[in-house]
DNA sequence: CAAATAACCTAGTAACCCGATAGGGTATTA
DNA sequence: TAATACCCTATCGGGTTACTAGGTTATTTG
């Protein structure tokens, strides 16, 4: 299941995406507009602004806004700092593997073994698709 | 992240489906060989069988067993079972769908549209993989 | 300058779920 | 009939999640 952090990440994103210009919106209007805890919603986009996606301005007529193009903007990216890793299984995980422990031998597990076509279908559906693919192309 | 019970439950069927016939089990045997703890094995072993994967046969010399070819098994009907919905939202799950209270205008929205085009790739590899095919066939 | 503004930070908390355990009951078989 | 092994209910500690509270810092505007 997706965390309530990332599903809010990603809207916050395309409602910025959206707009027609890149100047500041305030975390306030993210909030009303897209039905998210306002408190809540302020950690999400530090986050963000943190890993390099958002930029912020203090003060009034401040906010956060992209300082990357939509296009350039990857799910796979957006969803590791939010969500943490993809892989379904720490033992499939490229980014943050972990063994199981109670698994003798990895290349004989079942559960391993489908994890890993799960991993890879995943994997190549969040790479194709950048914020503009999915907020669309607004102007 | 895969649920400890899905995981065990398939390393569960993987054991039987690799046993060279079907005659039962008992759980001790399944609990060492996998390193899982007997009592949740149990439990987990209890609801593959009220779903229609194992039978089980009480008293001395009884145990679990599969009752189906392990190539009729498909892994969506095993994880639905045990894990619950694939999707990872439920306003994209076709078994367990879920409006959100958040979202006006389910078309429109961002997530919505990525997690569908996760969950049918998700549903295409575990549809396409049976027991047979991630135990191998074992004789 | 000062007051307003809005991001930023720290901490806490209630609710929830997971994995596991305990302690039996019940049915079957040797 | 005693042993076996499935079956059922309840509970519980630990961890995470989603959210809240309350303040600090930086910037801008009157």
């Amino acid at each position: 299941m997706l965390s309530k952090k990332t599903k809010y990440g990603i809207k916050a994103l395309t409602y910025l995406a959206r707009r027609p210009d890149r100047k500041p919106v305030q975390t306030t209007i993210i909030s009303q507009s897209e039905n998210i805890s306002l408190k809540f919603l302020e950690s999400i986009l530090l986050s963000l602004r943190k890993a390099g996606f958002l930029g912020s301005k203090k003060g009034k007529g401040g906010g956060y806004y992209l300082i990357r193009e939509p296009k350039n903007i990857i799910m796979t990216d957006v969803i590791r700092i939010l969500e943490g890793p993809i892989a379904m299984l720490p033992c499939v995980s490229l980014n943050y593997y972990e063994k199981c422990s109670d698994c003798p031998n990895e290349s004989l597990c079942a559960v391993n073994k489908l994890m890993i076509q799960v991993r890879d279908c995943t994997l190549r559906v969040l790479g194709e698709n950048t914020l503009e693919d999915i907020a669309g192309s607004v102007k």
